[in-house]
DNA sequence: TTGTATGCGTTATCAT
DNA sequence: ATGATAACGCATACAA
C-alpha cells in the first residue's frame, strides 16, 4: 500500500448544489484523491506522451470523467510558456475579405491545437493600442492583417513573440509574412486592358494611408506612365460599396467624361462602382466602361456581376499564415521567412478585354 | 530603510542578446527590485482602486515601463478567477450575417476589457466537440451563435459558465438569449404577400437539422394553412448563393410551375434564387414571382437587387448579448432572461406586394 | 512507473 | 500605505 501524497485543500461539497457561491473548482489534486494515486500522476495522464502505465490511466481517466475534471489552461500555461493561443488582428470585417480569412486561420490553428483570440479594430492604425493588451494574454504568436511599424516589429522581436503578417506591404522589415503579389497581377490587368484599347482609367483605391493601397497606386501609375498613356484618375474610397459608387461619380466628374476603365482596389467598391453606372448613370458595362476589382470575393462572382477580378487565393494565404506560425513557434527559428502567392486572373464580364471591332476604330 | 523582500530569481540578463534561447520572462519581482519596492506593491500599482502612494507609483511605473513589463494573465487568472476572455461559438462564417455579428460582438465586448476566444465550426453539430475546449481556456462565459442540446445547456450551468445563445430557439431551456422574432416578422411577410394575391409558396429553408429553420418553418407552414392555401413546396439549403439558386430549380420541378412567391430562409439563398430566376430562367421577378430573404445583409440592399426582406438588428442584438453576458458574470444572477428584437419590414423590389391590377384580375 | 517537492507569476490576506 | 506570505492549479526534475 502506497502512501499518497493528501495536499489536497478543503473538500468541495461543502454545500451541495444549492448556493451558487462561486464553487470551487476541480482540480488535479481532486482527481488524484478520487483515483488514490498522486498529483503528478493525474497531471501525466493528461500529457500525451508521458509513461503511466495502463492501470493507473484507467483508473484516473474514469475519476477524472465522474468528477467532470479538465485541465487548466491558465495555471498549464504558466509553467508551459505555452498558452495554445494565437492572437489574430483585423481590420473591420465589413470588408468580406477578411471573414473567409478568419474563418480559415481559425479551422487551420484549431487543427494545431490552437485557438484564435481575435483583436478586431475599427481602424487599421489602431493596432499600436491593443498591443499592450495582447502581451498581457501570453499568447504564442500573432497573426497580423494590419500594418505594423518598424517600431512595432521590433517589439515583436525584443519580446520574442513570434509574428506572421498576412497581406500587407512589410517593406523590407525582417518579419515573417504571407503576401500576394500585387505586381506581377496588377500588371497583368493592366496591360490586358490596354492591349483591349483602354486608355483613359480610373482607380478607386482604398483609403490614402493604406499601405495595401500605396503599393498598388504606384503600381499602376508607373506602368500608365511606362505606356505614355495619360494619368489615370485616382479616388480614394473605404472599401466599401458606397465608395464605389461615390467613386465612380467623382471620376466622371473630375474627368467631364466617362473613362475607358476604371480599376478598384477591392471587389466590393467595384460592385458598387458597376451598379452606381449601370443603374444611376446608365452607362453600358463593359460596353462603355470596363470595371475591374481585386480579391474575388463571393459576389463577384453572383451571376449579375461576374466581375472581371483577380483571385487572391484566400483559403491558401490563410493555412500558409497559420502553419507558417506554428512552425515559428515550435522552431523558435528567427529567420524571416516571405512566402508570395500568385494572383488569377478572373476573366468575368465587366471588362472587354478584346480591341473594339474594326467598324468602330473605322467609323 | 526598509528591508525588501529579495525573492527575485537570478537575473534576466545572463546573455544580453544574443542567444534566442526562451528568455526569462519580465516579472513583478523584477519591477520591484528596480523601483525598490516589495513585489505586492508593483501588483497594486497595476489594480484600478488599490492603495498606493503617489510617490511609489511614479516609481513602480517608471520602472516598469524602463523593463517593458506588462502583467501576466495567466498568472492573474489563476487566482482571480477571471480569464477576461468571452468564448464565440459561431458556425461557418460563409453566412454573411456572422461576420457583422462578430465585429460586433468583439467591439463591445473590448469596452468591458474581455476579448474574444474563436471557436468556429464548420457545422453546427460539432458544437460538442468544441467544449472541452472551452472548459479548458477558463472563459469567463461564452455566447453560443448555434444550438445546444439540453445536455449541453445543463453542463454550462453545471460549471457555472455563465451562457447567452445568440439568435436561436431556446426550446423553453433556462438560457439566456438574444433572439430576433421570428413569429411576427415571418407572419407580416406571409400575409403581405398573400394579400397581395399570392397562392402557392415555395420555401427554401436551412439544413434540415437547423433549430432556427425548423421554428419559421413551422410558422410558415401553418400560417398557410390557416389561410386555406395550398401547402408550400418546401426544400432545403445550406444558406448560400447556389443553393438559392438549386432550390429555385427543384421547387419549379417539384410543382410543374414557377410559384407564386418564394420565401428563403437567409438574404443569400434568396439573392441566389433571385439571380437563378432572371439570368438562368428568365422568369421575371416581381412580375411572375415574388422573392423574399431574411437578414438585411448588405448585398440585400445593392441596386442589382433590393431585396424585399426582414431586418434583423444584428447590431443591436450582438451588443445586447454582450451586454447581457458581462451582466451575468458580474451579478451571477442565476435566472435566465430572454431579449427578443424585432424584425423591420424591408418593401424592397423583389416582391409583389400589391394585388396584381384589375384587368389581371379580369382576364 | 510513481510520488515528492518545487516553481510558474500573480493577487489576496494579514500584519505592521 | 506597505511588506511578508499563502494560495491559484498545474508540470517537471528528481528520487525512489
Amino acid at each position: 500500500m502506497k502512501k499518497i501524497q493528501l495536499a489536497s485543500p478543503p473538500s468541495s461539497v461543502d454545500h451541495p448544489d444549492t448556493h451558487p457561491a462561486l464553487a470551487r473548482r476541480v482540480t488535479s489534486y481532486d482527481v488524484a484523491l478520487a483515483a488514490g494515486v498522486s498529483q503528478s500522476a493525474v497531471s501525466r495522464c493528461f500529457k500525451p506522451g508521458a509513461s503511466v502505465s495502463k492501470d493507473t490511466r484507467n483508473r484516473v481517466m474514469k475519476a477524472a470523467a465522474s468528477l467532470d475534471y479538465i485541465p487548466n489552461a491558465a495555471a498549464r500555461s504558466l509553467i508551459t510558456r505555452r498558452s495554445n493561443m494565437v492572437a489574430v488582428i483585423m481590420t473591420n470585417m465589413a470588408n468580406l475579405y477578411y471573414p473567409e480569412a478568419l474563418s480559415a486561420l481559425s479551422l487551420q490553428l484549431a487543427r494545431q491545437g490552437k485557438r484564435v483570440l481575435l483583436f478586431s479594430l475599427e481602424r487599421e492604425a489602431d493596432v499600436g493600442r491593443i498591443l499592450p493588451d495582447i502581451w498581457q494574454y501570453q499568447v504564442d504568436g500573432v497573426i497580423a492583417a494590419a500594418s505594423l511599424s518598424n517600431e512595432q516589429v521590433a517589439e515583436f522581436a525584443r519580446r520574442q513573440v513570434p509574428l506572421v503578417v498576412l497581406n500587407r506591404a512589410t517593406r523590407g522589415q525582417p518579419v515573417n509574412s504571407i503576401a500576394c503579389d500585387q505586381q506581377d497581377s496588377s500588371r497583368m490587368l493592366l496591360n490586358r486592358l490596354v492591349a483591349a484599347g483602354h486608355r483613359q482609367f480610373g482607380i478607386i483605391d482604398g483609403p490614402a494611408d493604406s499601405q495595401l493601397s500605396i503599393e498598388r497606386r504606384q503600381i499602376a501609375i508607373s506602368l500608365l506612365s511606362e505606356l505614355g498613356l495619360p494619368p489615370a484618375v485616382l479616388v480614394h474610397g473605404r472599401y466599401d460599396y458606397s465608395s464605389g459608387a461615390a467613386g465612380l461619380r467623382e471620376i466622371v466628374k473630375q474627368l467631364g467624361k466617362v473613362p475607358d476603365a476604371i480599376v478598384c482596389g477591392n471587389d466590393v467598391m467595384a460592385i458598387g462602382c458597376l451598379d452606381c453606372a449601370r443603374h444611376e448613370l446608365h452607362i453600358d458595362v463593359p460596353g462603355e466602361l470596363s470595371v475591374a476589382g481585386f480579391d474575388a470575393v463571393e459576389p463577384s462572382n453572383w451571376l449579375s456581376y461576374n466581375l472581371t477580378t483577380l483571385r487572391q487565393p484566400i483559403q491558401k494565404m490563410s493555412q500558409a499564415a497559420a502553419d507558417l506560425l506554428c512552425h515559428v513557434i515550435d522552431s523558435r527559428d528567427p529567420a524571416p521567412e516571405r512566402r508570395i502567392f500568385g494572383a488569377q486572373f478572373i476573366e468575368g464580364a465587366t471588362a472587354r478585354l478584346l480591341p473594339p471591332p474594326v467598324a468602330a476604330l473605322a467609323a
